[in-house]
DNA sequence: TTTATTTTCCTCAATATTTCACCAAATGGA
DNA sequence: TCCATTTGGTGAAATATTGAGGAAAATAAA
């Protein structure tokens, strides 16, 4: 019922008619100013859809959308002011569900939200925002709707940055996050900075997890991993 | 079902002529010679479709359409002497429904305002009192026709704010409320304003609700969530 | 108008969080 | 083995966020 929609688009005036627009027809509706914003709150706070400008300062549309389909397939809509056949393909390509070339009715666009929406609670998958907003690693859970993390059934207290590295090392549980994507998807730092704060962080972070049978094992020269100590016996009490 | 409709025209002529057949379907209608009167009445009387002639004395129809977008989404159709597709795409970007040129079918109009009605109708919008009247999080209930809370029972004297930011946080108890959403939701801040408002209210509620099993937690660094004292123990969200 | 109520602002204090500096320990390569 | 580099631990400094009290401003009521 409670859909909730993310929109980036460097242009207020856009970002506000569809708001409003869309919020006539009871969506919640978030706006961000580039991508990345988007990209970082999504993480934390997955939504119901997305619409994604092509043009925006900072990364573009199309790898903003390559980032999101790395970690959910969210309904996303691309919005562009360039009307070319490549553009719609590329955008097709890599993921996204429908076009929209500026200037567009806001109109239709609802429409087509709304015919979004429709096709999937047809396909009755049972709530697609639902199985997105729980996450699970070994004895540790995150409901991402009330922000909170519990390890064995009892609240862990996160700080924002606590929180935000656990999830995105619970999204990418199947594999080692580099350091350098975790400075820039939470820290937001694009460039190679000389910073240790994503330890700094893991460090705190592994204290509070200590109990867990989930620990963050470092990956030497490279990043981080979450495992599960339940399922290394194989060389260890193997005999 | 008593749809309230305000025009605003500098014409005599135009605001009878639309009047009238707007009347004709049962709307009630109210003209008013200029923007700025009808942007005043709206604020403290909100009605359920506007339309709004371009040309003005006064601040124009563009000007008063912001405005009005500012802290509503109420439909608003635009009527334009000017034929030109920049006006066109000016007034559907700031958030117009649609737009007419003069002269114009008053027919096609009517048509058009019943169709706006109907699609609102057809979105079961979220409208205020259109789902549940009553809300009920713990001991506290909130019955949402006669605007009153209660607790345990006995009457809450609430403040507009107050009851506003309750019923809101009430209706989202599933979630964490971040804090811009109430600043938006409630305040109609678009834009991230330095303002502690929101604290400012929780506060003066969370001593109005003390004695309650309820209380508004908040989510460090981000916002507020209701939790229920009794049942803190494992509090897994339905959806 | 005056008065009462409500809302917002302001400042300070109390916490919570994040970052940094420094050094010890671990790692991988020659 | 040694050496350069990376990582982890301790603790303290720097930042940020929130809460409380009360004053000022805005709003509504009388």
């Amino acid at each position: 019922m409670d859909k909730i929609i993310y929109i980036a688009d460097d242009d207020d005036n856009i970002r506000n008619l569809l708001k409003s627009f869309l919020e006539r027809e009871g969506y919640i509706i978030y706006g961000f100013p580039t991508g990345d914003d988007l990209l970082k709150r999504f993480i934390t706070n997955p939504c119901d859809l997305i619409i994604l400008d092509v043009m925006m300062p900072g990364r573009d549309g199309f790898f903003i959308l390559t980032e999101i389909r790395k970690i959910s397939n969210v309904p996303i809509i691309m919005l562009t002011a360039r009307d070319s056949d490549a553009d719609y393909i590329e955008g097709l390509n890599l993921g996204s569900d429908d076009y929209f070339t500026k200037p567009f009715s806001p109109i239709k666009l609802v429409t087509k939200v709304k015919s979004i929406f429709a096709r999937l609670e047809a396909s009755h998958s049972i709530s697609v925002d639902a199985s997105d907003s729980e996450l699970v690693f070994a004895d540790i859970k995150i409901n991402r709707k009330t922000k909170s993390a519990t390890l064995k059934g009892s609240e862990l207290s996160l700080t924002p940055n606590e929180y935000t590295l656990l999830t995105y090392l619970m999204i990418n549980s199947d594999r080692a996050v580099p350091r350098v994507e975790l400075l820039d998807k939470i820290w937001g730092y694009e460039t190679e900075i000389e910073t240790r704060v994503a330890d700094d962080t893991v460090k705190r972070l592994r204290k509070k997890i200590s109990d867990s049978d989930a620990r963050i094992s470092t990956v030497w020269g490279y990043g981080f991993r979450l495992t599960d100590k339940s399922e290394q016996d194989s060389d260890e009490g193997g005999e």
